[in-house]
DNA sequence: ATATTAATTGAATGTTCATTCAATCTATTA
DNA sequence: TAATAGATTGAATGAACATTCAATTAATAT
């Protein structure tokens, strides 16, 4: 008896209306007031079912880690093939994983980590699960001889390193076909470390 | 005639402060008030010397990415020796530098750059300066036959591609050993690019 | 010593903030 | 339809915030 719960629907609501929010003005300058404003509803509401603004920031974390994840999907068919490691080199080094969560607020929270150990471990368990990801992949093509790397945990990591000082310098890069060129080097480093070949260029649609 | 200016002085003090803080309560917990607090003067002087908040905040960017800068000292001899490249190398890949300015605030600014083209712009200006002081130094070892490295920009790009990938994920590493053992194996990796070998190790001094 | 210039204070402003609490509304079940 | 439980509101609180302005203090030059 009594009514439905609306807790989780609502939770998420929240979150991603707060995401929405700090997404274009900044976690420092996203409060309580201005998520409730964008949903048109009482500042109490949210407290209601965060407690407090802490309670919502680590949600927030989390749904921004959850997208982060989505980087590659691990396909668990047991064999992946050339063409998902092609596919995952490429997923890793280009702009399309940009779309999924944005890099101003995962560095902001990043940078949060350094004084938050709840929030460090956070940022660890996910760098890990995704390094864990690569290795497991790498491991399958290798017991299938698409590669035959050493140690696939070492390269997992080493490309990772690549993508991940690649970005570090390039999100500062606003020329397009520097930041291009760059990224698609480190690319090529990351299939040597594998010793395959890189995917074939598509060819452009013609309109 | 009239008072003497203590500008820069002061603003020097100020800013040192404001790092101080930062660096303990992180930025989004520093306000004018507690700066003012912490050196026992009064908020309105510090508005006084930096007219905004916003104003302060750029100057303590500004002062982070000076430190930042001395990770390395250019050495204006002319003729880098073996010595020279091999103590950058290890200084790049030592915990040293963390001495000489905070990571955390270093990334929390560095996400600001994300929403601030000004601040973006600091950043890449810094982090050029470091990659064409290592370019130019790789030169100056080609010279000399200490080096024979085809491309000494793109490989001095690789070297800190290799620093910041790796000072990302071990940003997050707690274990000591792990941390350590890491940062070894990326220190080799750049060792190799440069097809130098790395500085003996120098024996732990007895008590 | 007096004029001048800068340093520094102190009080006041208005805004925004997270959080509280009691009151009211609304859906669901018995 | 009446009881119940959760959803939602609205008003209020007190703290902290950046910034202002006028007043005062202190050093330097003439």
């Amino acid at each position: 008896m009594g009514r439905k719960s609306l807790k989780e629907t609502r939770r998420l609501e929240i979150i991603k209306v707060f995401y929405q929010v700090a997404k274009k003005e900044g976690y420092e300058n996203t409060s309580i007031a201005k998520i409730a404003k964008v949903m048109d509803i009482n500042p109490s509401l949210i407290i209601h079912y965060f407690e407090t603004k802490e309670g919502l920031t680590y949600e927030l974390i989390d749904h921004i880690l959850d997208r982060y994840l989505l980087i590659y999907t691990i396909k668990n068919k047991g064999k992946a093939t050339l063409a998902d490691i092609q596919g995952t080199i490429e997923m890793l080094f280009s702009k399309k994983w940009n779309l999924l969560f944005d890099d101003g607020l995962f560095y902001t929270f990043y940078a949060l980590a350094f004084r938050e150990k709840k929030i460090k471990l956070k940022y660890k368990l996910i760098l890990d699960a995704l390094r864990n990801g690569l290795a497991l992949m790498i491991e399958q093509c290798n017991e299938q001889h698409i590669t035959n790397v050493e140690n696939p945990q070492v390269t997992a990591d080493f490309i990772f390193v690549l993508v991940d000082g690649a970005y570090f310098y390039l999100s500062m890069e606003s020329d397009k076909k520097a930041y291009l060129d760059r990224l698609a080097y480190y690319k090529q480093k990351a299939y040597d470390a594998l010793s395959i070949s890189s995917v074939k260029a598509v060819s452009a649609p013609v309109c």
